[in-house]
DNA sequence: CGCACGGTTGAAGACTGTCAAATCTAGTGG
DNA sequence: CCACTAGATTTGACAGTCTTCAACCGTGCG
């Protein structure tokens, strides 16, 4: 996602005998949150860590059985569903986030997930890890957290949809990545967008054409600057007043 | 939402004491599903099931801190998040459906839930089913499966969001409200819906008047009979087909 | 029976989707 | 190291759809 930051993620490379959790950086985003540190070292026999995807690497495919859950490390990945012959984007996954949820519910996998970076990702096992929270409980109820944070960051895009410009949905998607790479503790000085504008357009149910122009429109904006793939965040409060402002007028 | 079928589901109404859980008819769709009976008892411990509300009246307002989880038993609800000055529709809640998860992650509603028409509702303790949940881990485990179900229900629309026609929306929208419906074990023969023209325009992101345009083009279909508020599916499957029809076209 | 609200219908204008072509970037090979 | 090529992004023009603003119904309620 980001170049210059993905030199700070370093130390959550594996190392050459894989990643323990308790030393991963992304620990307070993570499965570990508010496990005991006793507890934390089981969580290493439910992870595999050492999980690499080429870009362009399909991680599952639509109607897999659930096997396992994933978190991403670094890079990013996309969801997609089928409807009809046509790929519809349903969402991103980007590092500390949580990928493959969708399965919990009918046990087979609702999207495909395919990177769009060179990635790297821990995979936990499913049924390894319902036995393990089964005695650990936090480690259950810190999944609940993390799939509810997912599933609410979905209305985020969902709520610039009413009839608003196609403007305010780009700058609502913007705006929401770069709230979740703060989360994941990533700079946004300067981001280079993983998705291309197919994705963008397929997410936010745009045309692409429509996608590049709101780009371009959007980036004449003090806050903001945008050339093709790069974003450079200037101030997230006058962008989040701006993208207030343009949903506001319609009233 | 459905008149003629509310009285099937009476069996689930509370008696003059409370309902059981284990009584429930809703049993195998809500947090019961695949706990021990004998544990099932235990759950009336943290439900509250004599919630009712009028129509209009609000459960829960957002920014409000996360004390319960709500399940519908009948009725039907609306969540909407206020964006600048305007209110945003971002899920509706109907029976069997868990409301209110949106908090789990943050320990704050991020939506304000509203009554569509009279309803009954189970409120579910939040501290106390986790307290629960630790110790029958089937439970943590159904609603992780609650949890992820809800969540991708909002993956169907948005999935028919890419620069397909209003019409498609629409279909889709009734589509997925005739499924769960179905999946709580309702007809829908006779549908009357709880929801406004502004409400589903909203959900939608289209405008109210498209949305009844929309509603009265679909109509015209076979499979699918449309008068104001009141929608009677005659063949679901055909509706499928024609939802995949209009979206595949778009190549 | 009349009122009030929600829903439908109509017309005009704005915006977005579509198709096509020009540009630019990044990666490749010399 | 530089030129070249393939793919992605941008730009332009036009048609179509959606939004907006109004007016009109029709239902449900007082």
């Amino acid at each position: 996602m980001i170049r210059s930051s993905a030199a700070a993620r370093d130390d959550a490379a594996p190392g050459r005998e894989g990643l323990r959790c308790r030393r991963c950086c992304l620990g307070s985003l993570c499965l570990p949150a508010g496990v005991q540190p006793a507890e934390v070292a089981l969580l290493d026999g439910v992870v595999d860590t050492r999980r690499e995807l080429a870009e362009g690497e399909v991680l599952v495919e639509e109607g897999a059985p659930l096997r396992a859950l994933w978190v991403v490390r670094s890079g990013s990945l996309k969801a997609e569903t089928r409807w009809g012959g046509r790929a519809q984007v349903v969402a991103f996954h980007l590092p500390g986030e949580l990928a493959g949820w969708d399965a919990i519910a009918g046990g087979r996998h609702r999207a495909t997930i395919r990177a769009l970076e060179p990635s790297a990702l821990c995979a936990v096992r499913y049924q390894r890890l319902m036995g393990l929270g089964d005695r650990i409980p936090r480690l259950h109820r810190r999944l609940l957290a993390m799939l509810s944070g997912a599933a609410r960051c979905d209305w985020v895009v969902s709520a610039v949809g009413a009839g608003v410009q196609a403007e305010a949905r780009v700058l609502a998607f913007l705006l929401s990545l770069a709230e979740r790479l703060m989360a994941a503790g990533l700079s946004v000085d300067e981001v280079r967008l993983s998705m291309s504008r197919d994705d963008i357009a397929s997410y936010l149910g745009l045309a692409p054409e429509t996608v590049s122009r709101a780009m371009v429109r959007v980036g004449r904006l003090d806050c903001l600057e945008v050339r093709r793939r790069r974003v450079r965040f200037h101030d997230l409060e006058a962008l989040r007043a701006a993208l207030h402002a343009m949903t506001a007028s319609r009233f």
